[in-house]
RNA sequence: CGCGGGAUGGAGCAGAUGGUAGCUCGUCGGGCUCAUAACCCGAAGGUCGUUGGUUCAAAUCCAGCUCCCGCAA
């Protein structure tokens, strides 16, 4: 079977490993364009890109896939089946219609749950206890098409997004070659979603970073591990801003205290709407991530310090 | 040349107006405890990122360089 494959960033790596690691022909890869990052603004390649060219896989990264360019290509690769993976552009009905098979996609979350960007951050961010990936014959609509198969598993009490990202990438890896076997084995089941029960997942925003600390322990706590890795939530310290990383939930000192309030210097506790906040990780605006103990010494915190 | 913060013993930080380098920890030794991440006593450990300059004298002032970090993308 002749395969190209779509994606960019980390989560889209160990798919196509694991599609080339499983004998599949895969005759060409597209990805975002190199894009500037970092201080110095360097054009760094996505991580397909760059696995892709260790496997000497010819790499695409056309800035429109709607310009008839890309659809030249891919006529040109004439592949079998097109597998997406976090690649980050819509494709036009001319090329979901292009290959024989079509185009699946491998999505993030338990459709119809959580369409979008952001689908594994969110889930964590609402305190789900399930989730897991999807594979999809696509639509032209955003993660609407019909659903192929399924693996789900529950998201740990403290899991962080980025932990969880990474463990659904390696499910992903698995299901969509299963997904693919059973392609050309012709025994799958296409289902389609119910619209009624979908929810949208869109991409994190730094809005997203403040906490307030007269949420719930629980909510603030599904706050810092649904933000990390990327924005991280947020909080302010003495006049300067701290990013807190990592926290546990503290069931106990949950009454009559101010809001923000450090109950507890060793550990860090800070006292929130309902509950308390173990904090473990934190960083200050222009310094390293550092262990709230290491936090403590050097900023003179003491149980008269508020967070804010 | 996008904006800004920082580089001080193993860790995190203080060190206005230049003149013996400190704090909270950690480490090592000893003591007290049935015991302890507790407490008490003592010790070791720093070319103050790098290079040059100003000065009788610079961690502290000036310039260049390297690296780290936050924001913006």
């Amino acid at each position: 079977m002749n395969i190209v494959y779509m994606g960019t960033p980390d989560f889209a790596v160990a798919p196509l490993e694991n599609i080339i690691k499983n004998g599949y022909h895969v005759s060409g890869v597209f990805t975002q364009p190199d894009k500037p990052k970092g201080r110095k603004y360097t054009l760094t390649p996505p991580p397909v890109k760059e696995c892709a060219l260790t496997y000497n896989i010819p790499v695409y990264q056309p800035n429109s896939m709607k310009d008839g360019t890309a659809l030249e290509i891919l006529q040109q690769l004439n592949p079998d089946i097109i597998v997406v993976v976090a690649y980050g552009k819509i494709l036009p009905k001319e090329i979901l219609t292009l290959p024989k098979y079509g185009c699946i996609n491998v999505h993030a979350s338990l459709l119809p749950k959580y369409r979008g960007a952001g689908p594994i951050q969110w889930a964590v961010l609402n305190g789900e206890k399930v989730t897991g990936v999807t594979t999809m014959n696509m639509a032209e609509g955003l993660d609407t098409g019909d659903m192929l198969m399924k693996a789900q598993t529950e998201i740990g009490e403290n899991e962080t997004a980025t932990e969880l990202h990474d463990r659904l990438s390696l499910m992903g890896a698995e299901l969509i070659v299963e997904t693919l076997k059973a392609v050309e084995s012709h025994t799958l089941v296409p289902e389609k979603q119910d619209d009624t029960l979908s929810s949208y997942a869109p991409m994190l925003t730094k809005d997203l970073c403040q906490i307030h600390w007269s949420d719930t322990a629980q909510k603030i706590h599904n706050q810092i591990r649904g933000l990390n890795s990327w924005p991280i939530a947020t909080a302010n310290v003495n006049g300067k801003k701290v990013k807190i990383f990592t926290s546990r939930i503290n069931e106990q000192f949950s009454e009559q205290e101010t809001v923000g309030k450090v109950l507890s210097v060793n550990p860090l506790v800070v006292a929130c709407g309902k509950g308390s906040l173990t904090i473990l990780e934190i960083q200050p605006d222009g310094k390293k991530k550092m262990t709230s103990a290491d936090f403590v010494r050097g900023y003179r915190i003491t149980t008269d310090t508020v967070f804010g």
